[in-house]
DNA sequence: GAATAATAGTTGTTTTTGTAACTAACAAGC
DNA sequence: GCTTGTTAGTTACAAAAACAACTATTATTC
């Protein structure tokens, strides 16, 4: 109280971004919580899936940055809830070849719909150049060391 | 494989946001665990007291949406090692009055210092306008809701 | 081609988070 | 003023994340 500090809190990006970051999560994230039980990592490996097609889970950690535990056991409860099938691949017998099913697509496809909404709806608070600087300046820091 | 989907994942708000803010934040990450063995909740617990000066764990976290348990225990953590001071206030003796100690109040310099050259390497990469066009969109996605 | 290193993925252990239940103090209603 | 409800903060337990060590397989090197 005695001394007020000037420093902007709220627009330190490690801070501001965060709080965006969670608060954009959380619509999403009861859609794939409550409706297929999922976690992060889940509906991520879901999206990789159903976006590329059949892939390891290394392909997926590279792409995705999430490291290969995390996979690993997403893929484990993804497979349980017969969402994913696994198959060791015959050229390189430690990796294994994962690949969606039916009833994964048909998960994979509601999420991605719900997705697409949601994008939809940030056209009417933002102008279209808007988000696509926005975007293109995400992207600029997501991908730097 | 067989069918690729033209849903671009890397637009995706919820999933670019947790990008670009992971990858932002660590580097300031390593300085505060590194140097102070903090949490984030730590820091930020910290900044708050740095840059409001007395206050309640309460006030805390209405200010930075943190709940109470997370508070609580990065209270704990910083008193333990003596950054900040508690009070059971007089006016309501629920409530504590948290101060930083003059230790506190240079690993917040600190750290506060840190925080201002990370924010002033950013106008090396992006032009004024559009940083504030960043803050500004930032801040109304994680405001609402 | 045997020994060594590197890679894909899993499992186990430790930290950290999330959630619910709790204590203590205050506020409101009657 | 006593019952009922709220609030500030803590504690205990469950879920999830982080990290390290492991197995099995492939690649490298001498």
């Amino acid at each position: 109280m005695e001394n007020s500090d000037t420093f902007d809190l709220q627009l330190f990006l490690p801070y501001l971004l965060n709080q965006a970051a969670e608060e954009s999560s959380l619509s999403f994230q009861r859609v794939y919580k409550d409706r297929y039980g999922m976690l992060r990592t889940e509906w991520r490996v879901l999206f990789h899936l159903g976006i590329f097609g059949r892939m390891t889970a290394r392909d997926i950690g590279l792409r995705a940055k999430l490291h290969k535990t995390k996979i690993s056991r997403a893929v484990q409860k993804l497979a349980d809830r017969r969402f994913i099938t696994r198959h060791r691949s015959d050229t390189d017998r430690r990796q294994e070849l994962l690949e969606l099913t039916v009833a994964g697509r048909t998960a994979y496809l509601d999420l991605r719909t719900i997705a697409e909404r949601y994008q939809a709806d940030l056209g009417t608070e933002f102008t279209k150049a808007e988000l696509a600087l926005l975007q293109n300046m995400l992207q600029r820091l997501a991908g730097k060391s």
